[in-house]
DNA sequence: GTTACGACTTGACTTAAGTCAATTTTTCTA
DNA sequence: TAGAAAAATTGACTTAAGTCAAGTCGTAAC
């Protein structure tokens, strides 16, 4: 565990949070207000699991890795978030504490902020609580998804799927994906070992010809790697992650 | 796909129903006059994924299965649930389309409601998007369980868990369990193979001296049960699923 | 009762992924 | 820029689970 300086700063403009589209002024006030703004270095733990939980959080910048673990200290990734996510809200809803533990794995700011204030506003604010309603509603589809990944993908077919998720919405035919952290959290979130990692993307590559180069992933069919990828997947092919 | 006869039955008080919870009359009125009842035999399908969800379905007796299928035919099983639960519901924050299918798979019967009722209700009544927002929190938690177990639980462990499940709550030390659809089902819903489950199911026996007897299940000792499932788990030891 | 069917089990074998150890490559730091 | 540390790859091997086929068991129908 990382210890170190914590850098606060005043929080401002919230309002552009989607989860907070059509709040009141009142409400951004206070948060605010109880607001922190946080510089993270890699390996920074924000919380662990089963902590009260008196702050969520949101990101600004960076990743943020969700995990929990066992007693023999076996680690499983529940997710890993980019910026404009929120984390540890849902803890309103289980007791006020923390269903998993928060490690940042790629420097992040983060706005760190209290989850009263929020469990107050939802309680009186149905347009909030519709927010968060979608919220883990689209959340949930994207975990039933995972399940279903888990248990009908192999491990290069999991990696094709996670590629497609990083490539530009907008892409089509070829593009360039770089890996947003470290291969062996790549392999973590995907739920296999380094090594399986690495010798399931060299089968990717030979299967549809992608090219890779360090963290940097060449793509010149993504039709190719969404038609290998996608063969085991519930999902409309082409794959939704795959705009075309 | 089996085809078959309805049976519809006039809807009536469902104010027992916990998602309802402090609801007002105007909406049950409105819930049960354009309710229906529904007998549905083994076998039955209720509504297949993507299709438009006019309805979404609470369970009064027997068990439905929510899955999905890839291209080739592969089935993904997302829940098995029983007596009780809500489905179908959370198509009202997804276009209206159902993320999966239904299947029936121990006669059931379920009241089938009006989605567009509960959607009016729910961007009106903020008690209801309250008990919505933990209804989705708990399911939430559960599937991140789910993932969980996938990744690193092994195939004895997962049935272990499984059967802890199943266990009454009240249970201490001794217990029966009783499956309460085919092993080939609960293998599914486990991610497993047949094979895999009836293999993994005769390991479980001579690991924690459970006694299986077809489908039913005699556990001498829940805590050596909790203690060789849970050994791969993240909860706290002993497993929430043993209250004990 | 006998037959037929489906559910379940078991055996033999294959395949995917995990493990452990040895390198190689990259990155960071002094 | 040299050297150390971390990350990634590769090889050899083990293990868990899937596959396919054969067989058993129990129930339901006739």
């Amino acid at each position: 565990m990382n210890v170190c300086t914590k850098v606060y700063k005043t929080v401002n403009n919230l309002k552009h949070i989607s989860l907070f589209k059509g709040c009141e002024s009142a409400f951004f006030d206070e948060l605010e207000t109880q607001g922190q703004s946080l510089t993270c270095p890699k390996g920074r733990i924000l919380f662990i699991s089963g902590e009260q939980a008196d702050r969520f959080y949101y990101i600004k910048s960076g990743w943020v890795k969700l995990f929990r673990e066992t007693l023999d200290g076996t680690q499983a990734v529940v997710d890993i978030l980019p910026a404009g996510h929120v984390f540890g809200e849902t803890s309103i809803f289980s007791n006020n504490n923390y269903p998993y533990s928060a490690e940042v794995v790629e420097s992040a700011e983060v706005i760190a902020l209290p989850t009263l204030v929020l469990k107050t506003e939802v309680e009186n604010n149905n347009k909030l609580a519709l927010n968060m309603l979608n919220h883990m509603a689209r959340y949930r589809a994207q975990q039933d998804k995972e399940i279903e990944h888990l248990s009908i993908q192999n491990a290069s077919q999991r990696i094709g799927c996670f590629l497609l998720s990083l490539a530009k919405q907008d892409s089509v035919g070829a593009t360039t994906i770089r890996l947003p952290y470290d291969k062996t959290l790549v392999a973590s979130r995907l739920g296999m070992q380094p090594e399986t990692f690495s010798r399931a993307l060299a089968k990717l590559r030979d299967k549809t010809g992608i090219q890779v180069n360090g963290a940097t992933i060449n793509v010149d069919n993504l039709k190719q790697l969404s038609s290998y990828s996608c063969a085991a997947c519930s999902s409309e092919f082409p794959c939704k992650n795959l705009k075309a």
